[in-house]
DNA sequence: CATAGAGTTTACGTAAAGGTCAAGTTTAAA
DNA sequence: TTTAAACTTGACCTTTACGTAAACTCTATG
């Protein structure tokens, strides 16, 4: 019996352009802990299975709803996938995309009164170009 | 007749303090060209007049507000508020302004549909706690 | 077998806005 | 006058997420 066909292994180039991202950004996730270690081929070349990809996948998915590497390190010990530990994982990850949903809120109270100061503000500056007033604070 | 009282012009440091920001922070507006040279004492500590406090608050009230350094060094060349050039600094201003509450409101919409897509993203990891379903995408 | 095209590691570069020494000078107060 | 506190310049450090280059080695194909 032969193994599963080679072509279920993917090489990082390969990778790299389905998910449309660089080389470099596959194995900077490596480096810094949030990939494992991939197989290798006899000369050293990396080999992603479809786990890994899964894996990368699931990584891209959280980078885009915001949430940085760092927090994606934080995360990373209970981050196997692999292990099927999912069930131990969410949990972990509800709580911070609850924590990131309320940083979004945040962020979206900010800029609103941001919005509204900078609104003031230009007001101002309009005035002084009518000549209604003479002094910006 | 004498000239203007001495204690109109003070060191980085009191500067620093009375604004809330470090020397460093000053210095380095110098450095890139966002305040011009103060005056100097005789052996080369920088004095600063009212219109060089006045030109700092500026800057850090347009930093508040959102508007990042660079942007700043654009309008530096009308940025002389000493030479009475207020007159042709503001319809610039204006304008970034105006772009600046354009970005705000983009940023905004932005955050809005991250928002979403990380509470339809959460409920679908806690369905998965619940077992109701088993993929995630 | 030759060679083009990928892959490898190592290591420095980038942007933003300053922080943090270090070593030496000035200023201000006693 | 003495000395502590403040000031000076210069230069390297920080964070985040990779970009880029160098110098090699592998792999795949004609």
């Amino acid at each position: 019996m032969k193994r599963a066909p080679a072509d279920q292994f993917v090489q990082i180039g390969e990778l790299a352009k389905k998910l449309g991202i660089t080389t470099r950004t596959i194995r900077y996730y490596e480096e810094i802990g949030l990939m494992g270690p991939p197989e290798r081929l006899g000369g050293g070349t990396r080999t992603y299975n479809r786990e890994d990809i899964l894996r990368l996948k699931f990584i891209l998915k959280l980078k885009e709803l915001g949430i940085t590497l760092k927090e994606m390190q934080e995360l990373a010990e209970n981050f196997d996938v692999n292990q099927q530990a999912f069930g131990k994982i969410t949990p972990k990850l509800l709580e911070i995309l609850d924590a990131h949903i309320g940083k979004v809120d945040q962020k979206i109270a900010n800029l609103a009164s941001l919005r509204k100061e900078i609104v003031d503000y230009r007001g101002r500056i309009f005035d002084i170009l009518q000549g209604k007033a003479s002094e910006v604070s």
